[in-house]
RNA sequence: GCGGGUGUAGCUUAGUGGUAAAGCUCUAGCCUUCCAAGCUAGCUAUGUGGGUUCGAUUCCCAUCACCCGCUCCA
């Protein structure tokens, strides 16, 4: 065995760094604007990337839109798919509260390092000029307020001052602030917004009133759609809308590889039901979403089901339960990979008073019924499914010359299948040839010529391809060829002619 | 956004105030009947921008990217 003679360190453990090294190797997963020095929280997919990546989208749609799941009546339930635009007009976040809601501004304080919400501190000015001022949390208690008085300003009671809110105040008097954690004046810098939405300007001419803004998820799209969807395709409630696409969000710290990232892709499904069917169809989307995760690759016992307590729960949402997968970086917790949520008819709502649309469903049965549906909204991160897949592949083996292995499955492995001739010689270059030419027909595969059959399995391996097929001499006296299993390494030898058939088995498994 | 760390080829490492070395990968050829084998040849690097200096990959500053911790993650 020459695994010791490896030179990509044989890891022994999951470690990012080690994924993330293959996946620039291999061409997974680059820097985005790579030869400019990268660009903080963009990504680009190689070559096995998409695939990969385009395998588990694919997947999704499948089984959302084209083949979606039997109902708990036994029927099949409706679901039919939207492309919506990425920029919409700038009202719909101003309804969704994306614009308004949560843009506050942020003052940092450069001695304790910590950020606080503007309009959430509230700022004592002395009446007569002398002395500093004194910040607080809004919630802060008398006593807490009257312990500072005493300390830095021996003492005076807060009547000698002026109740003020920090974001009303000019940044000009910030340099006598004293900070909420501060012991000096002057440590506050002044107010920020932080924009978590990517804006641009629509039109030629830039100005406020062009303001448009980058999709922070997709499902905005979706609701604003929720009519045109209903006039024009014969659904009935309860069915859903599916959608995946790109989003962004200026998230203040991307970490860890793609998992936050500013750029990144969703699959969401917003299933339109009756209010008193919500229990129903959400354990219903929670036991449908668990079959997916665990049918791309992902054993259950490997990921966990945070039920969101009520208190930690969005306004409008009445229940949300978490998936979440141990990722390398997880530490012994774990991390988000999709979040099924009630959300009751909050976004329709919120759409139909600004829209001043009516977005009421009537019952066809009974036209004296108009309501509202409630929202119940797996929404999966594509790319953090994605390096949950490859995290998850990741196989580090000692006993292999590749040192590692990406266990995929067939059916989410960017290629099912290499074609291997045992020699470069025109005797089993060519019937190879024939092969992959005619698997291709139907699989992603590769055909690999150069080099001995040892590199060409050990690259196959790295990359997670789970069939090696090998032509030799054999193959030409008796027309089989060595089928090589990945995982196992094991060899078997099957007829050429069953060898299509013989992958199409293994794609289904 | 804060603090700490890192940055030499695709990867792993070496090295020096005087113009960068090696192994593996990769590419081409030869050879090879099953696991990174052998022979020959070849491509590829000091993250970026300044400064000091006759000369900087090396020293200094800034910046960018990545890693760890905080913060943030509607």
């Amino acid at each position: 065995m020459a695994a010791e003679k490896n030179t990509h360190a044989a890891p022994t453990a999951k470690d990012m760094k080690d994924i993330v090294a293959l996946c620039k190797r291999r061409g997974f997963i680059f820097a985005a604007s790579d030869i400019y020095g990268g660009l903080n929280g963009f990504w680009d997919y190689g070559p096995l990337g998409v695939e990969l990546k385009n395998n588990l989208r694919d997947r999704w749609w499948r089984d959302m839109v084209v083949t979606p799941p039997i109902g708990p009546d036994g029927q099949p339930i409706e679901i039919v798919g939207l492309d919506s635009a990425i920029i919409q007009n700038p009202k719909c976040w101003e309804a969704s509260g994306h614009v308004g809601g949560f843009n506050d501004p942020m003052v940092d304080c450069k001695e304790s390092k910590k950020r606080y919400r503007a309009d959430h501190l509230i700022v004592l000015s002395p009446n007569d000029g002398q002395g500093p001022w004194l910040a607080f949390d809004k919630e802060a208690s008398a006593d807490e307020i009257a312990q500072r008085l005493k300390k830095h300003a021996r003492g005076r009671p807060e009547s000698d001052y002026t109740r003020g809110q920090l974001d009303k105040t000019p940044v000009a008097d910030f340099p006598k602030i004293i900070g909420p954690d501060a012991k000096e004046p002057g440590t506050l810098t002044e107010p920020r917004q932080f924009n978590m939405m990517f804006h641009s300007y629509a039109g030629a001419a830039a100005g406020e009133e062009n303001k448009v803004y980058l999709r922070p998820e997709t499902c905005a799209g979706i609701f604003l759609n929720f009519k045109n969807v209903l006039d024009s395709s014969r659904v009935r409630v309860p069915f859903g809308i599916a959608q995946i696409g790109k989003a962004f969000r200026n998230e203040v710290t991307p970490r860890n590889f793609i998992f936050r990232s500013r750029e990144f892709e969703q699959m969401e499904l917003e299933w339109f039901c009756h209010q008193d069917d919500v229990p129903m169809w959400f354990d219903f989307w929670v036991e449908q979403r668990k079959k997916f995760w665990e049918s791309v690759g992902l054993p259950l016992n490997h990921l966990h089901f945070y039920d969101t307590p009520k208190a930690d729960l969005a306004h409008y949402s009445a229940r949300t339960i978490d998936f979440e997968y141990q990722f390398p970086f997880s530490g012994d917790g774990f991390d988000e990979l999709e979040g099924i949520a009630h959300r009751g008819n909050f976004d329709l709502t919120q759409h139909q008073e600004f829209s001043k649309a009516k977005l009421e469903y009537m019952d066809p049965t009974d036209n004296t019924k108009r309501y509202l549906p409630h929202v119940i909204e797996p929404s999966a991160g594509l790319s953090r499914g994605v390096l949950a897949l490859l995290c998850e592949a990741y196989t580090p083996d000692p006993n292999r010359p590749s040192g590692v292995y990406l266990n995929f499955t067939p059916a989410m492995a960017p290629k099912k299948a290499a074609i291997l001739p045992l020699t470069a010689k025109e005797e089993h270059a060519a019937p190879a040839t024939n092969l992959y030419l005619e698997l291709r027909e139907d699989f992603a595969v590769d055909l690999d010529i150069k080099q001995n059959i040892g590199k060409r399995y050990a690259r196959q391996d790295e990359i997670g391809t789970p069939f090696c097929f090998t032509i030799d001499d054999q193959t030409n006296a008796d027309q089989t060829v060595t089928v090589r299993e990945r995982n196992t390494m094991a060899q078997e030898r099957i007829s050429l002619d069953k060898v299509h058939e013989y992958l199409r088995v293994k794609m289904k498994a």
